[in-house]
DNA sequence: AAATCGGGGAT
DNA sequence: ATCCCAGATTT
């Protein structure tokens, strides 16, 4: 319990877990409302690593709703561990369009590879194989070896964070060390034990459904906002809830301050098709295909995401703004708010600055194409602005 | 310890 | 308009 007036990084150092009682009552109420209301989900109709693997993957910042379709289309194209090992790494990124952190797709790729390559192509099972994978960290680890292997190993997320925070009434900031030490102290303890191992063993009480159903529990009824503690399993053992805190909890992080973004993109057509540049490797959406892009520098001559101008094959290559603005958007990438101006260029194919351009560095890509390129998601909303007439 | 990396859906 | 999402990696 905590006392108010005192630091509260030592609170959280000597917090008191749950007794066994409380623990068995907390386990036994949450994994019963979870198996009663959980979400039927795709990667819930299956238990083999490869396809939890990807989910989790793909969920790592990004809402379930979001992944739903993108976890459909690439299992349907990547079938296991050796179909995603033999495909192309492009392939990959064009499956991932639109998610977001890019950086996720091109590890789950290396990270096929290392597993056919050094690991026999079975997913490996200890943690510290796990965690040796590009891409899979803490909380990846803990989400496979309990839900595709049932060992007893705990995760903590968002959702995780903020039940966590509520329930025991954890007052510090998100993301601040202490916190995150406490949480992962309280999973642990928290996570049942193994089948196999465990003495006292509860029906539907297993580390897999415990982990999900505490993130169930955040995702559906502890919210960051507006949390229905009438319809909660755990509202009667529910600290933050006791002292009327449960809006406040948990504490949230600092944030950064926003930053206005001003771009220019381009929409070059010739005949049937549409002028792409490619981004370069190793920054940010490296590799992947975008309409001509440039950030128009602040009052103070600054750029933030893009370079002032555009390409040098765009400038010199004979794609040239012509004026007319096709349409207005907006973006937000992590603290940044875009506004594009997307406006219609001409674009002569014949230049002699466009054959002296490296190829992969640009294309034209046919309408029929574009569903199967590895496009920014940027791009792909300015070309669904003006799909239709301006096509 | 702090910054970086996408995009969007809910409020 | 704001928040933050089934985080990992780099600096």
């Amino acid at each position: 319990m905590t006392r108010s007036g005192a630091d509260p990084r030592i609170e959280l150092d000597r917090a008191p877990l749950p007794d066994p009682a409380e623990i068995r009552w907390l386990r036994r109420s949450l994994c019963d409302w979870y198996h009663a209301f959980k979400r039927d989900l795709p990667w819930r109709r299956r238990s083999d690593a490869f396809a939890i693997w990807i989910s989790e993957s793909m969920l790592q910042q990004t809402r379930v709703e979001t992944v739903i379709p993108y976890f459909e289309r690439f299992m349907a194209r990547f079938k296991d561990l050796a179909a995603l090992a033999e495909g192309e790494e492009e392939e990959v990124l064009a499956l991932w369009s639109g998610l977001g952190y890019y950086r996720r797709a091109r590890a789950l790729h290396a990270a096929a590879r290392e597993i056919m390559e050094f690991h026999g192509g079975v997913f490996p099972h200890e943690r510290s194989a796990l965690l040796g994978l590009p891409g899979v960290g803490p909380y990846t680890a803990g989400a496979v070896l309990s839900m595709a292997f049932g060992a007893s190993e705990a995760l903590v997320d968002g959702n995780v964070a903020r039940v966590f925070a509520r329930v025991f009434a954890l007052e510090a900031p998100l993301r601040s060390p202490a916190l995150e030490q406490a949480l992962w102290r309280f999973a642990e303890a928290l996570v049942p034990a193994d089948a196999g191992e465990s003495a006292d063993a509860q029906k539907g009480v297993d580390p897999g459904s415990w982990n999900q159903a505490v993130m169930e529990l955040g995702a559906t009824l502890c919210t960051p906002k507006g949390p229905r503690c009438q319809l909660c399993p755990l509202q009667e053992r529910c600290e933050a809830r006791a002292r009327g805190r449960a809006e406040e909890l948990p504490i949230p992080a600092p944030r950064r301050p926003l930053v206005a973004v001003e771009l220019e993109m381009l929409l070059a057509r010739t005949g049937e098709r549409t002028l792409l540049t490619r981004r370069p490797p190793g920054g940010r959406m490296a590799g992947m295909w975008e309409l001509p892009t440039r950030e128009i520098p602040n009052a103070r001559g600054e750029t933030h995401l893009w370079e002032a101008d555009f390409s040098t094959f765009a400038l010199a290559g004979g794609c040239i703004p012509i004026g007319e603005e096709l349409s207005t958007l907006r973006h937000a990438i992590t603290h940044h708010r875009i506004t594009v101006s997307l406006r219609r260029a001409t674009f002569d194919p014949s230049g002699a600055q466009v054959r002296a351009q490296n190829e992969s560095t640009w294309r034209l890509a046919a309408d029929d194409d574009l569903a199967s390129l590895a496009l920014t998601g940027l791009t792909k909303k300015a070309l669904r602005a003006v799909s239709g007439p301006a096509l």
